[in-house]
DNA sequence: GTGAATGCAAAACCTTTGCAACTGG
DNA sequence: CCAGTTGCAAAGGTTTTGCATTCAC
């Protein structure tokens, strides 16, 4: 049960190196052309991708690259705290760069991700746990129509 | 993308049918011993288990039912609302009973789930949506250590 | 009687792994 | 130099599907 995602321990960021202006260089993981194109693929166009499209995405630019890869570069860069991974029900997981916090909006219709700004799924809102639960992380997912598809309702 | 999870539609459920202690007859759904297993190995004991955990439980008493069978059951409780599917990041689905408002917490630790009873996750949590969204179902999902790991830890 | 549910095995889907070759620091 | 990363293909775990048979209503 306890499994372990990558097959490598996650180094953590060692300040001091890299720009200012390059997350992924000042993270302290390794830096490769991979981990680069796959970074730039999420920045470029701000939609939540699978990691198969993401490897298509990158594979424009870099031909050579393959689908395990880019699945290793998606888990290092979560790990490293510069992607989050949305992980709806169970399709494909989906990986966005804004690293505000924020929830994720899953229209039921048209299936599309939408990120909603906004400070609910801090601790505050998981309300009173029971004695003993130590509270590490919470998330919230919303489900419903998007404005588009609402519209379309009528 | 837009893919259809059951092999039939499900029928809404028409009162006036079985009796109010039987929540499975009164549901409108077709009833069938197997539907029958399934839900009350859920009820039976009330812990989170995978649609294998509840083919193994409900093997034990009725040997001929299969995992596919088990699928489809689950899934038709949990369209009947009978039963709630809860998706952790990317393990198998879980399944409990419990209809009241709640949300589950993971242990990062022993992976066990557990319900978190409240109104934590209603849709007064979700916050100001931006114009347009129309919300239909909310979702929290609380991650750290249970009671019995977090005093491991100590 | 008839449409829906079952059981089986095979397929689908997403993701991880084993391993040899390579490379960033 | 060498631990960590890559690319490939194959395997893994979970869930769905096709189809003939059986069943609930």
């Amino acid at each position: 049960m306890t499994k372990v995602k990558s097959r490598t321990v996650f180094v953590p960021p060692r300040r001091g190196r890299g720009t200012v202006d390059d997350p992924l260089s000042a993270s302290g993981v390794r830096f490769t052309p991979q981990r680069r194109q796959v970074y730039e693929v999420l920045l470029s166009k701000r939609d939540h991708p699978t990691a198969e499209e993401v490897y298509l995405r990158a594979k424009s630019r870099m031909p050579e690259i393959s689908l395990a890869t880019v699945y290793n570069c998606l888990d290092t860069l979560v790990r490293a705290s510069l992607v989050k991974q949305v992980n709806l029900n169970r399709t494909a997981a989906r990986f966005c760069p804004n690293m505000n916090h924020h929830s994720h909006f899953h229209c039921d219709q048209c299936a599309e991700v939408f990120d909603i700004d906004g400070d609910a799924g801090t601790r505050r809102t998981a309300g009173r746990l029971p004695r003993g639960f130590k509270l590490r992380h919470l998330e919230m997912s919303l489900h419903g129509l998007c404005p588009t598809c609402a519209a379309k309702r009528q």
